[in-house]
DNA sequence: GTTAGCACTCGCGGATCGAGACTGCCAAAA
DNA sequence: TTTTGGCAGTCTCGATCCGCGAGTGCTAAC
């Protein structure tokens, strides 16, 4: 790592300007288009002596000898940090997210694949949405529904009516009358419990209960296992939207990438990570420790379900893009979700 | 449509040879590769005059003019209607299959997920699997629980241990206990019954049963809706798979491909029409209705859940693909599913 | 500290060229 | 009538070369 090194006034207004250029077009960008874009009060050959400044301090670099500037991952992360102004959502695109979300079906699966959808739509880049994190959430009700004569299905549905099912098998035939009995019986002593505070209870039942005791298992089973199994699936939409991009004409990238995309358990870890609260997040370039993701930059916030139910929503695109935008989209959408899941009840 | 030009026998075996080499190798076919690997007691100018006839009856086609010949669209199909022999899965793969399933977790989804990422796995193709169709499915139970004090949770067993949810919106406050004796009204009522057989008996109910009657429309909603809208949705795993194949280096191709694939419902259509008990069908490039599908061939199956319950399996490829051992292989991934869902419940 | 001038470097696109792969055709052989 | 050997012709592909244009670094003057 490289110490920060101080930029001063000018030198910060020309990584500003080169960044903002070639976010734009995508060309190295030279001393003479800054200093007639840009700068027309200095000649291009001031220009070029602060480029070569920021070449050195490795803020920037040249993909060769005669082509112009391209912002480094330090040089992006320095305009993250300090240079990036403020932007806010267009009208239009706030209005096409309000009319999705309208357009969303009323389940939490379908919300989140609407969110994925939209944001996609809107950032023009991969989304990228987990589920819900529900391990401390606290259990609403159950309820147990007889399958065949030996299965049963649980039911169960947690804070912001996250609504979760599991098959579970019993050593002996059990009617539908008795499993209403069970569910009637468990659902006084587990309410408003999570399932830590349950598996601790697991001991007060005494060995003469052992299908309810099996019941109890399955129940914390559903609710952690949901964690660690179905939360590194991570929900994604519009790869179609890297192809566009010119930093993707080379297949191999890509390959890489949808790799990652593909298995998930990775890109899962690297979600969690997220904290909350902690408004948005950009990871840049090789910023990332997967190699996958060395030229692509993502920005990650969290949207909130109800009080301890929480999950990671944001975009994966090309180092080179317009973060500012990106930025006020991801957060304008992960802001929609969550409005969208608060209400899913009501 | 050309006419089916009958071939002789040494037609048919040059032509066989072409496609066979050709989906190995990737590489156009001269007449001297395969006087030499294949038809060693001819002279390659006799193969030559033969190649010439495939070509005028449009079997074959040359790339350019210095060039070995590939098939065409059509000399594929005269491939898997007449010349294809059948191939059974390797050990290998039946193993690999086998134990993948093992692991998978016990519900429709997540067996369906797996399902995706065997085929995807075994074929190194995009595997597609649509949800099951459950419109003539029967309805084996139904539970109310209640989320809020005015919106309530249906819930829907049908045919093959198929689990079905939805939230409704009720117009005045309704208690647990309301809701349980509604749901055991409504189990006696409805068991058994298909969704198209409700609805013709929704006018038996009163006026005054206007909370139950909203009820039952929710519950044949959600039948039907899932059928529109659900089963839109097709899962598909594999993309990466397709970055190795070398007819996708240029991104164009796969542009289209992938808005195909992640919106879906051009796709859906296309699988919905794949008829049960047909063993396997084969569409294979220009045959294909969709533009972004000219250049792949489709191989596609049914899966079967229970008696009405069935959906379509299959995999996305390049147009140059091993037919014989993905269609094996489709059929094998195929029998597991059902194989595997046949057995959930119990 | 800034600027004009200038020589220099380098990538890109187009043109050229030779090698290699196959073909089509023809005349002779079976 | 079918098959075959021979041969000229066609076309792609990769390598090489070349000139243009863009942009730089350096130096000396302002």
């Amino acid at each position: 790592m490289l110490e920060p090194t101080p930029l001063d006034e000018r030198k910060q207004q020309i990584l500003k300007a080169v960044v903002s250029d070639y976010t734009v077009t995508g060309m190295p960008v030279g001393s003479q288009v800054l200093a007639a874009k840009y700068f027309i009060a200095l000649s291009s050959a001031t220009i070029r002596n602060e480029l070569a400044d920021l070449v050195g301090t490795g803020y920037l670099q040249q993909p060769h000898t005669s082509a112009g500037r391209i912002p480094t991952d330090r040089g992006y992360r320095y305009f993250v940090d300090f240079l990036m102004e403020a932007e806010a959502a267009s009208p239009t695109i706030r209005r096409t997210v309000k009319q999705e979300f309208e357009s969303a079906p009323r389940s939490v699966d379908g919300i989140l694949e609407k969110a994925a959808m939209v944001l996609s739509l809107v950032t023009e880049n991969v989304s990228l949405v987990t589920a819900p994190e529900v391990s401390e959430s606290r259990i609403k009700h159950i309820d147990l529904v007889s399958l065949e004569p030996q299965s049963v299905l649980i039911i169960l549905v947690l804070e912001g009516n996250l609504i979760k099912q599991q098959v579970v098998h019993l050593e002996r035939a059990t009617i539908q009358e008795d499993l209403s009995r069970m569910a009637a019986m468990l659902n006084q002593k587990v309410k408003g419990q999570t399932a830590d505070e349950l598996s601790g209870r697991l001991d007060q039942l005494g060995p003469d209960r052992a299908e309810q005791r099996r019941i109890i298992e399955r129940l914390i089973d559903s609710i952690t296992t949901h964690q660690a199994q179905r939360q590194t699936v991570v929900l994604h939409d519009g790869v179609r939207n890297l192809l566009r991009h010119p930093e993707f004409v080379e297949v191999g990238r890509l390959e890489e990438l949808m790799e990652l995309l593909e298995q998930g358990a990775q890109l899962a870890s690297i979600l969690q990570q997220v904290e909350f609260d902690k408004d948005v997040e950009i990871v840049i370039g090789r910023e990332n420790t997967s190699s996958g993701l060395r030229e692509c930059s993502l920005v990650l916030t969290t949207y909130k379900m109800a009080d301890r139910v929480r999950g990671t929503i944001g975009v994966i695109g090309p180092t080179r893009m317009h973060y500012g935008q990106v930025v006020a989209r991801v957060r304008l959408v992960s802001h929609a979700t969550s409005e969208v899941l608060a209400h899913l009840g009501n």
